[in-house]
DNA sequence: CCGGATGTTCACCT
DNA sequence: GAGGTGAACATCCG
């Protein structure tokens, strides 16, 4: 999915939608609707004016003048379509168009226009108020200190630790990797084993490559993405990729210049 | 035809 | 308890 660059552009062509009114809302897949029946998500945002697009880590949530807020997320495949214009168009394993079979939640605003779901793959879910607080700090702002603990005394791969979306908000695969590669860290790493000034240093990529990946439009848009595939060469020096999975992922590393 | 792919969750191991 | 693995979800692409 989207990682956090692709749901902060997801969050910001959301903003459209702030200040309007909802009419109905549509969950033709109630599989999609977590934690809630369709019909109480839709009694609980009818009527109801957004007041805010939010994003906590590849969580988006539109706030209401109502009791209840509404979470969204996108898992790999889930495009934001907003007055029928998909937020993103580049979505690698995202829908080649925008099949209507695919629509599985969608609000639709009293004066005009309306905010829907594309996930072929149904790897997302929306849910009615959403824990945010089993959320880790977002990536894009996270300090030294809370990410040195989300790190401290863990024998986990540090790339493990990255993804841990309860320890640190926002950070998916290929983001995880293209800072790794950055930082000049293996993924490998015991997440415990980081002296003082490699986490400062590895907050510093982690901030400027979330912001940057943001600005260039995605997560698929980093230095190293082009590279992680068989025979791939680190774009730094020259060396052979290494691949292996970590965290459960696959992952891609220059085992020269990562320690 | 087969294997993997920007994610999350869960059952089941070690 | 902490981590790891594999499955499941459903589709596309090489």
């Amino acid at each position: 999915m989207p990682e956090l660059p692709e749901v902060e552009a997801y969050r910001s062509v959301a903003e459209a939608v702030v200040g309007r009114r909802v009419r109905s809302v549509s969950a033709p897949d109630p599989w999609y609707v977590k934690g809630a029946s369709p019909a109480d998500a839709a009694a609980a945002l009818a009527g109801r004016t957004v007041t805010a697009a939010r994003r906590h880590g590849k969580l988006l949530v539109l706030d209401t003048d109502g009791p209840h807020r509404l979470g969204l997320r996108f898992g790999m495949t889930g495009t934001l379509v907003v007055d029928g214009e998909p937020a993103l168009e580049r979505l690698r394993y995202g829908p080649a168009r925008l099949d209507p079979g695919w629509v599985r939640f969608e609000l639709d605003f009293a004066r005009r226009g309306r905010l829907a779901v594309h996930d072929p793959r149904r790897l997302g879910g929306v849910s009615l108020d959403p824990d945010e607080s089993v959320l880790g700090p977002d990536a894009a702002t996270v300090s030294v200190a809370d990410l040195g603990a989300a790190l401290a005394g863990s024998a986990a791969p540090l790339k493990a630790r990255l993804l841990d979306q309860a320890r640190l908000a926002g950070v998916g695969n290929l983001v995880a990797d293209e800072v790794l590669w950055r930082a000049g860290l293996a993924p490998g790493r015991p997440a415990g084993s980081l002296a003082p000034d490699e986490i400062r240093g590895l907050r510093r990529v982690l901030v400027a490559t979330v912001a940057e990946l943001c600005r260039r439009g995605g997560s698929d848009a980093g230095d190293l993405f082009v590279h992680r595939r068989p025979g791939g060469r680190c774009p730094r020096d020259g060396t052979g990729l290494a691949r292996a999975t970590v965290g459960g992922r696959t992952t891609w590393w220059c085992p020269s210049h990562q320690r």
